[in-house]
DNA sequence: ACCCGATATGCAATAAATTGCATATAACCC
DNA sequence: GGGTTATATGCAATTTATTGCATATCGGGT
């Protein structure tokens, strides 16, 4: 998989800890990719073993010791091959979609209750990401070209909010239908 | 993970082999749930251990045996209650996006070439949906309202399909901009 | 004083998914 | 006749991801 990859793109950019690459796959990669900080710690465990990334103990005296991990030439390599090959298309697995697709087991009411539930989630996440796509545009135009790609993903992720969102409305008011045939019907 | 209750609830809809689930799963399901056949047969007999599923053998003279599967009543309530509880979000992992953060270490060409590869993928896509889509619309109001349900799930993969193409559209436009500044420059 | 959350890391066990291999028939095209 | 695709199922090994537990400090709130 390319939890490998995703790594080592962020150690090209910038050395850090197991704890910093959580954060920054939390601020940064958020939108289009997750890792526990199981999966860090183990991926980068391997990956020292795999020699495609190194790091150096940081003693710290009031919090407890951390591994600086930086990406080797080796790496760097690894890397460059893979950005150089296509990557396959995403395995999509939504348990949202089944549960609809499935739907007709439970009360709409109960549809309208999860859904609703999904649509404060997504737009907390397009808050999120709006407020960051203000930050950018609001920053000095060297900074924005330096920054386009990552911006771009951003992006990527403000349109796949958004989609949602217009979807749950969609669904919401088919739903809503729905509530009221069955309100007539008793 | 509920790769079991997307399997409960085909079921639950209709009886099947493992091979029927497969082409089900890429036919009604593909956009919103992708399962390897590997998956699928490890999966019912996991399942049938739990007594979720039951099967009988159905002996085919010109073809090999096939297991058709059923839901059982104890199926049915594991469906039920999973269908009650809130599904949490879905893990998203994008490859393409890390390969566009990290997209600096290669050239704007190789950036393009890879999204247009994409695009095509994500336009058939599209196009199938939409078929699938006027399909449904020209069919008689009463079987549309039976299948709303899946009809709206279908919707989000056809809002999600043209959300897609609209970023790749803006990624386009920014990578050809590169393209044209780096061709300035030399 | 005590609990909680953030920082910081990790082991061990289990569960889930992927990859590679294996078999067998029928239909269709070249 | 030979190759490919579709039907139909499965084992075994490996890789990945999840879950549960464990440790340790600091700062802030109650």
């Amino acid at each position: 998989m390319s939890l490998k990859h995703a790594v080592l793109a962020l150690l090209e950019a910038e050395e850090g800890s197991g704890y910093d690459l959580l954060k920054r796959f939390q601020a940064r990669l958020g939108y289009f990719w997750n890792a526990s900080h199981q999966q860090i710690y183990q991926q980068l465990k391997k990956m020292h073993a795999e020699q495609l990334i190194e790091f150096e103990v940081e003693s710290q005296t009031d919090k407890p010791d951390r591994k600086v991990y930086s990406i080797t030439e080796t790496g760097h390599e690894e890397l460059l091959k893979w950005m150089s090959q296509p990557v396959k298309p995403n395995k999509v697995n939504d348990a949202l979609l089944v549960k609809l697709y499935a739907g007709e087991l439970v009360s709409p009411e109960q549809l309208q209750a999860e859904i609703a539930h999904h649509r404060t989630r997504h737009q907390n996440t397009l808050n999120t990401f709006l407020a960051i796509e203000a930050e950018y545009l609001a920053s000095p135009a060297a900074e924005q070209k330096t920054l386009q790609l990552p911006y771009l993903t951003l992006r990527r992720g403000i349109l796949g909010e958004q989609s949602w969102l217009n979807w749950a409305d969609e669904v919401e008011a088919a739903l809503l239908k729905r509530t009221s045939a069955e309100a007539t019907k008793r």
